[in-house]
DNA sequence: CGCTGTCATACCCGGTCGGTATCACCGCGG
DNA sequence: CCGCGGTGATACCGACCGGGTATGACAGCG
């Protein structure tokens, strides 16, 4: 009745891609013919159409495009399956700490001195990615955890931990009249003729149309805004990278920005877990308890937060 | 190279539960070499021992306690693929709202009713269930959105709009002398000798232990409490469903509960989308600006929350 | 009205999945 | 010490099914 094999996922995620049995069968390394008996299989096993083989070309149904969601989530699950099976074999007590590139220096140093000062600490690798990468690492099993941003990253699926709140501050050339200012607030800097505001990729890499610069890495921002061709909004740790050429001003009404531990939502990894530990240590040393009573520190573990209580 | 057939996963999944080839090879209606051939193979593809065959029995490696976990993820979500799919393909604009049964009565009509004004609103099918059941209606694909509560519900994988905070309550039989008071603390009523605190099923549907009654469902909760059986700690709301026989006390000290609407991170539902955008508005009207500037309603289309910024 | 290009159908072959029989090994008890 | 029961592994075999080739049905188009 219900089988869902893999090897099918894999076609329909191709022929709902290309919506050409062809050139998926080619994508495929197939021929034709037992391409589109398997799809029809699966359509057939399913009791739903999911391809509507007009004259003239082939569309997805609704159901389709559901399917073609789940599909690729399951593939790409199988692949972080396979990863984070060959890293449990080969490198134990070893975890992999995925983080943006020049980001949260100070934050990240200090984790890992913690953790390293603790007993019986998992070896930690930090891998340094591009902008959104570290969602991607995560995963698809290539990263154990990794240091993200609410509202910025997209942390769906993850558990996590808050490290550090901070403002968000603009990051102007040194000699513009506005680096004079103490504070600015977000319509300030908007619709500053001469100093459009930096832009970065979205999830998928694309950029959202506008006048200012794409911006790929954080070393190509600085030298960009220390030529004066552009502005940015960071949040305040980034002026541990900033150059006499830039200034850092204080936004008003900027939405903070937290820094987080984040690792997938069901690891039972112990490395993980010690690493969360030391994170949330940390975040009692350096910090006011937090102001509404917490439950407990959450380990990843069991994640059985539930308590007392109900309605 | 790497394949990963979801009939591969069933098997080592069975194996790995039963510990046991003849067993497991029992249990999935088939002989016992084959079973073996096919873990073989598996772990001959992965590079990686899955299993420890020592004399007498079977045990996991570490390797193989990761992909169990993963291979459990996966099956569930096939099972789950399945489903959402055979219901994009049946009901068109109808949704299936998951919640605790008699939680949150109010909260839930007004959203309810909210949603129905709507212009173009989906049909919304509430789906009663027991306690912690949202999560799981959520995860395997039988429901499209569900009412949670934070901190007490497992969100881990769910995109979630807040709806209500508040603050817990003490429910007592009202002929007890602790009825009389005004306010409580956790302190006060832990260890009151005639009145054990009521366990509710954790996650995996088991209670830890206590002198308190183990509880199923509301009405038996509320019986029990009549009766000066036990007490409860619920959240304020919970005073719509109390009994004449029952008296609710705030605690000053209790951790404040969230109702969220809560529904898969990656869906696209537009019926979904549309029932969020009701509830945000619903927040809108009923409470005071949220304190902290938010960057924007999400939507659970895109959840492209990337904007301005980064560090 | 063929020509082209689409997907579906018909048919065949070979790999592989599963079954049966059996082996190798170990612990145990007579 | 030697069978006996019970484990998983191996050997072999048949049948099914996944894939290939050839071809058909059908629509758009020059």
């Amino acid at each position: 009745m219900d089988a869902l094999e893999t090897r099918e996922l894999r076609y329909f995620v191709t022929v709902a891609e290309e919506l050409h049995f062809s050139r998926a069968a080619e994508r495929l390394g197939m021929a034709q013919p037992p391409l589109s008996r398997a799809i029809q299989q699966l359509e057939r096993r399913l009791g739903v159409t999911l391809l509507e083989r007009n004259r003239r070309g082939v569309t997805l149904t609704g159901a389709g495009q559901v399917l073609l969601d789940e599909a690729r989530a399951i593939l790409d699950g199988t692949a972080a399956a396979v990863r984070r099976t060959r890293r449990a074999a080969t490198s134990t007590n070893r975890l992999t700490l995925a983080t943006k590139a020049g980001s949260n220096h100070e934050l990240l140093q200090k984790l890992l001195n913690a953790h390293a000062a603790e007993p019986d600490a998992a070896e930690i690798e930090v891998l340094l990615c591009g902008m959104g990468d570290q969602a991607r690492m995560l995963r698809d099993g290539r990263a154990d955890a990794a240091l993200m941003q609410r509202p910025f990253d997209a942390l769906a699926g993850f558990d996590t931990e808050d490290l550090l709140t901070e403002q968000q501050v603009a990051i102007l050339p040194a000699g513009h009249p506005l680096a004079a200012r103490t504070s600015l607030t977000m319509a300030d800097i908007s619709n500053v003729p001469d100093l459009p505001v930096a832009r970065w990729p979205r999830q998928d890499g694309t950029y959202e149309p506008g006048p200012g610069p794409e911006i790929h890495d954080q070393s190509q921002l600085a030298q960009l805004i220390a030529l004066g061709h552009t502005l940015a909004v960071l949040c305040a740790s980034s002026r541990s990278w900033l150059w006499n050429a830039h200034t850092a001003i204080p936004l008003t009404d900027a939405p903070h920005v937290t820094t987080v531990l984040a690792w997938p939502a069901h690891s039972r990894s112990r490395a993980v877990a010690g690493l969360v530990r030391t994170a949330a240590q940390l975040l009692l040393v350096h910090h006011s308890p937090s102001p509404a009573p917490r439950s407990a520190p959450r380990r990843p573990a069991a994640a059985a937060d539930r308590q007392v209580g109900d309605g």
